[in-house]
DNA sequence: AAATTTGGTTTATAAAATAAACTACTTTAT
DNA sequence: ATAAAGTAGTTTATTTTATAAACCAAATTT
């Protein structure tokens, strides 16, 4: 009757991060924290969690002389926000 | 750009139950159970907080001699949990 | 009458989210 | 040149949540 939810996924920031990252070719740290108005340290924490994941690749270089965070979906972090949002319907559709 | 999601009903257990009560008169603990297949204590914490929050009345008597639980939502469980549900489409309608 | 089942609650443990503190460097002001 | 402040994060500690395990009281079954 309920499909799972992926629990990854089912976590506010980090819905909010795939949500951002879905939508365009890529994102850096610190685009996604004024995005998503989360802190430096909770930011942090949560993509690390998506890149153990294997949803989304993070790409560490240089803007200038500043670090620069850059983070992309990857397929199957878009399979897995699918899925998800998917699995969310049979919730709220009825 | 991204709307807060109601962190009660934001858990996949808690959204379950008040899916299903949005759709019925009432619904009793075993029903609940069964329908969710959550652990009876899992169920028995998950159902306390919705009911602390105003969103969820919760009716104990009998049925024959054996205990019955009855929970039914409130107004105030149906205005949050649309609102959770419109909250929902920031992070997936795009 | 002992064992099992029903319908739960309470308590303990594991996992998650979040905030606070810290690191390493850059830029600006003195 | 140096101190102060800002940027871009990471790490660690704390709080909150979710979940499971243990328990309880009564009913039913054997």
């Amino acid at each position: 009757m309920f499909k799972e939810l992926n629990p990854l996924l089912h976590s506010e920031l980090r819905l909010a991060v795939m949500s951002i990252l879905i939508g365009v070719e890529d994102a850096d740290f610190v685009f996604l924290r004024q995005e998503t108005g989360a802190t430096a340290g909770n930011l942090s924490v949560q993509l690390d969690k998506l890149a153990k994941a294997g949803y989304i690749e993070i790409e560490k270089g240089f803007r200038g002389k500043m670090p620069r965070t850059v983070c992309r979906i990857t397929d199957a972090g878009r399979d897995a926000f699918e899925e998800y949002v998917e699995a969310l319907q049979s919730y709220i559709k009825r």
